[in-house]
DNA sequence: CCTACCGATCGGTAGG
DNA sequence: CCTACCGATCGGTAGG
């Protein structure tokens, strides 16, 4: 199964490929318990490998969680946001992003939900690469909806007293709630109205 | 320090004096970290104590996670709640605990922020006693908060219209998303504004 | 990628 | 509330 698939001309080393399947199992845990009680141990157990086989891929802990972050990020992108550029600019990709991430949340693209909200709450008060690395990737998020927000108001598809700065924040705060409870189907209702709401606000 | 204050006619044992103190250091170093990784030894050694010496108090690790949720809770009550309800009924009561909230958060009164968005990220997927107890308590805030707003609505402060339920989800998401970056002022203007907003469309 | 190992720490117990 | 201890697991290393 890991190195089933031969990279192009055969060259994938099958230490790459076990690279990503570690790091996507490691990946998986963390949006359950968080990054730091995914042992090298339990991971290899996981895995079926031996803790040093795991270890031997990386030079320390923090480095495992870094690369994990990484290839959290690919499945998130993939996900989400790559689907969601291909929508029209303006308001349509804002939709498309948002309906997206709920999809990403109740689909269990990550069995605990959303891995960065996971790992942001365990490291929120820890200064460090972890936290930093995470923190900049929100801040991108909020960005990157409030470009989408300026296009949408180019287009006259949002209100030109909208400011796209709180805009994007108060969609991402309701994403996040939407997050901690995955299994209770009144909060995601109330999620799903809220957003609603919100945009509904900034239209016209 | 610890048996310093002597109870009523002096019966409080010593020991629940040290109870509280060994809790409260716990749930301190659970806002920042999670409950997890308050190992038993740690706080012993935050303490000044044994191992055995903190342990003894409880009769196993998740006893003494539960113990710590009670002491947290108290304080936040303390903090929070008691002073909210003092305010007149109705919308005063909701701006006096947002407010509080806010002051809560900004005044480190659990040193890592939120003691309870801590805790409830780190079990969020995880069943058990201690998400059960969690999240009884969001439930719990988010009803009192939807109350008031239908006293609220009786006193004519607050539109028909406006679903109390999902008013107080709204105000609950923003917090928790101040809860997450306490450090950042920027976005701590856009909580404060996000809510004064949300307030605003459902006043008159 | 493996076996075998290191010192440190984990939750918990015995006995006082 | 203490010392002394248990088996298990931690991150990491040696050597292959």
């Amino acid at each position: 199964m890991v190195g089933a698939h031969a990279g192009v001309r055969g060259v994938t080393p099958k230490g790459e490929s076990t690279r990503k399947y570690i790091l996507d199992r490691a990946a998986d845990m963390a949006s359950v318990s968080g990054l730091e009680p995914v042992t090298i141990g339990s991971l290899a157990r996981s895995l079926g490998m031996s803790k040093s086989g795991v270890y031997a891929h990386f030079g320390s802990k923090e480095e495992l969680q870094l690369a994990t972050i990484g290839a959290a990020r690919e499945r998130y992108s993939e996900t989400v946001i790559a689907p969601g550029l291909k929508a029209p600019k303006g308001l349509a990709q804002i939709e498309e992003i948002m309906e997206r991430l709920l999809a990403y949340l109740a689909n269990r693209t990550f069995p605990g939900g959303c891995f960065f909200n996971s790992v942001n709450a365990e490291f929120h008060a820890r200064p460090g690469l972890v936290r930093d690395t995470i923190r900049e990737g929100k801040r991108n998020w909020r960005a990157q909806i409030a470009d989408m927000t300026r296009d949408a108001q180019e287009l006259g598809e949002i209100r030109a007293d909208v400011d796209p700065e709180l805009f994007a924040f108060q969609l991402e705060s309701f994403v996040d709630a939407a997050n901690w409870t995955l299994d209770d189907p009144v909060a995601q209702a109330l999620v799903r109205r809220a957003i609603r709401e919100c945009i509904d606000n900034a239209i016209m």
